[in-house]
DNA sequence: GCGGATTCGGAATCCGCTTCCGTATCGAGT
DNA sequence: ACTCGATACGGAAGCGGATTCCGAATCCGC
């Protein structure tokens, strides 16, 4: 079931890609940003120019490894956290699964960082997160979980710091996260 | 007046390190993590060799440079914040000033991420900003304007938040300023 | 003003990302 | 099943930037 046959023909050239970005994986979440090239090539029993077929640069490898993340991020969102009845529990599970994919994947967290300057997804994911955020966003305002001028921006700011907090290590972004929604409360 | 006459003995050398410290500020500050050693003996008008006598590493350099700026923090909080009747606005303009800072000096500041994986300065001066902030809470918390159970670690913690939302430029920090410490605030 | 110690400058070296190209493999058509 | 063009592979060479090295220049106590 190739996924484009017009993009794809080989089968083999996308077993390799898997390979690859397996190997990517691991290896930043285990060594962070150290990981050279060679390595991956290595780990995935491939050859560097292989893996600059499928990805033309390291910052293109790094960004792929990051879409995983926050592709299930994004799954967890839409399947665990909307349906929760508390819109409270809602955005505390959305940003405590950032919070727990960045910490678990620290080092993957700071190559990204160091290659594109910011932590948060572009593209359709970061679009479809986005849309999420809004949902809940909205929802709190509604219900009264949020103060009236909440908006997803504020979650969007927040989010980021828990991404941040987590990747350095810097505090308790659980408490961190109590505190921003505490913050982002309604007024007394 | 030389600081320590057994360290540095010639005159020349401590000028040039001055001038290769001030030429790095300048240069990272403008064009960020991409400046190279090279340039910054150049803007000196120095050899590479000779900034690599004094700062015997990039990153060594790097730190250099964000401790200049982490003690223009310091004294910002001592001299301007501490002495603030109203906690909230102390605490706010502590805050505020690390936004700042980072800001405006983003590209010394993805380079500090970069080259240290986290923002926050370490030494002497690390641990003096620990002792303002932890006075800051107290105060906070004695006279009402921070919850029962805030501490210099949550403070700590919501300044690495803002440092890495102006670094990132992911969203207003001026306004995440104000959410974390009403988040930090009283319960209702 | 002299001499040893210290610092300077920048060419040479090292290292990791990226490119290039000859070789190996795939798979559509027969 | 076999052939052939297209596609992908491997890894050596190219390149750019950090770091090292060492002879020349400069400083400072005497």
């Amino acid at each position: 079931m190739p996924e484009n046959a017009a993009r794809r023909s080989r089968a083999d050239a996308e077993r390799n890609r898997g390979r690859v970005l397996q190997a990517a994986d691991e290896l930043f979440a285990e060594h962070g940003d150290q990981v050279q090239m060679a390595d991956v090539a290595r780990a995935a029993g491939v050859g560097v120019g292989t893996v600059y077929r499928h990805f033309p640069t390291r910052q293109a490898l790094v960004e792929a490894v990051a879409e995983v993340r926050f592709a299930e991020i994004l799954r967890h969102a839409r399947e665990e956290c909307l349906p929760l009845p508390d819109t409270r529990q809602a955005l505390a599970g959305f940003l405590a699964r950032i919070g727990r994919v960045h910490e678990e994947g620290r080092g993957v967290s700071s190559a990204i960082e160091a290659a594109l300057g910011d932590t948060e997804p572009r593209g359709q994911i970061g679009a479809d997160l986005l849309a999420v955020g809004a949902e809940l966003v909205e929802r709190g305002r509604s219900d009264g979980t949020l103060r009236p001028d909440a908006n997803v921006a504020d979650l969007y700011m927040i989010a980021g710091a828990v991404a941040a907090i987590s990747r350095n290590a810097v505090g308790d972004w659980r408490r961190f996260i109590d505190i921003a929604l505490d913050g982002l409360g309604p007024r007394p």
